[in-house]
DNA sequence: ACCGGTTTGTCACGCGGTTGTCACGCAATT
DNA sequence: AATTGCGTGACAACCGCGTGACAAACCGGT
């Protein structure tokens, strides 16, 4: 998904090449239709795009449950963008500055690809310690003992267990746990930290707050 | 590194001219040992090579770990290679088809040797030495003992290791760290240092300070 | 539709760590 | 020797976060 044409062509050539089923867009619109009808295991975003902008789309594509764990490839020219970029406000799995080699490109594909199929598995069921969290069973328990968790706990819990040893901020929280209700509080996410703090009892130690900057799921 | 010997000097000659420091190779074997024994910023690498061909040689380059990101460019004969050279299998980064103009390799090599300063940038964990700064986990660790470091600090320590080698000036560390215009005091920016010296420990010798102009990370 | 209990978002308050500032003294530069 | 620049210690204001409380929204059962 490029706004030059030979630039996507290059690409697309490459991945091909490579052996990659590729499709393309050529701009954000046509993107998000694509990639909602059939989500791709991987995209690779372009940030200069006619109409929508790239930031605009990756933001869209997180918002949508079907798209929002496929991994995203940001290509942007300045390198002034790429705190936005991943910095969880959007998300991205990684960045290229323009210009770039194929070569380079096709690394970062391999190798978020091998990343993503190697945490494939223990998604449905994450363990930590005597901490285990069922993801389709919606049930959070400690030592073989559940512990009732409401819908949004639950969520929140998993958010940050999921990107566990990351910092989250209260905003990136917001988005994924909340889906963007942007009228929220942050302040509302301490709260939400607090009750399943007080829920988890002893394994609340692995949820840890980084003043200033987030909260972090400790492993 | 080429086959005639006098193609060899040609091309050697033109680098010098142009202010590069270059090691020429006459056969593939030499390649290898040179390029692993001080990995180059770039290399022109003939497809017709005596024993090992170009391609091999290639091959092997990005295998090594040492060598895997070093650019290549390669000089092949026929234009109906390219496909293999610039693709997965190879890798290359840019191609030259024989004969060639000096003047157009010395184009390619200077606008790969750019992008490659730019793609430099691009790692959300840096390493020197003993000293690790991990972006995402927002964490710094000394020989794998992490460091408790405040949100303005850790900020502090990433710009400043972000352009490690240059200096930074109190007012351009203010506009970074900070971000908004200068109504704090410059002398801030020595006490934060000196709050990071302190809980840096051993790793403060990173921090240098450059009387009469600012601070700089020493690698 | 009604009602009780639960869930959820917001607010005010207070503590403690963080942060910006200043004065002083030393070191380097002139 | 004078001057400029930086390190150091101390300190006060501030801000971020945890906490308790509360009301609105929500949900399931009758």
């Amino acid at each position: 998904m490029d706004d030059e044409p030979e630039a996507t062509e290059l690409v697309e050539f490459n991945l091909k090449q490579a052996g990659y089923a590729v499709t393309t867009a050529c701009d954000g619109a046509e993107a998000l239709r694509k990639a909602h009808a059939q989500p791709p295991e991987l995209i690779v975003l372009d940030v200069m795009l006619p109409e929508m902008d790239g930031f605009e789309v990756c933001k869209v594509l997180r918002l949508d449950p079907v798209t929002s764990r496929v991994p995203i490839i940001m290509l942007t020219a300045k390198a002034a963008e790429i705190d936005r970029v991943l910095g969880l406000e959007l998300g991205a799995d990684d960045y290229l500055t323009k210009p770039f080699s194929p070569r380079e490109l096709l690394l970062r594909i391999k190798k978020i690809l091998t990343r993503a199929v190697a945490e494939e598995k223990p998604r449905e069921q994450i363990r930590f310690g005597d901490l285990t969290i069922d993801f389709p069973r919606h049930v959070a328990a400690w030592k073989a003992r559940a512990i009732a968790l409401t819908a949004t706990e639950f969520k929140l819990l998993v958010t940050l267990a999921q990107r566990a040893g990351r910092v989250q901020s209260r905003d990136s929280l917001l988005r994924d746990v909340w889906e963007y209700e942007s009228v929220i509080d942050t302040r509302t996410v301490d709260t939400h930290i607090r009750r399943l703090r007080e829920k988890l009892g002893p394994a609340a130690k692995h949820l840890e707050t980084i003043r200033g900057v987030g909260y972090r799921f400790l492993e």
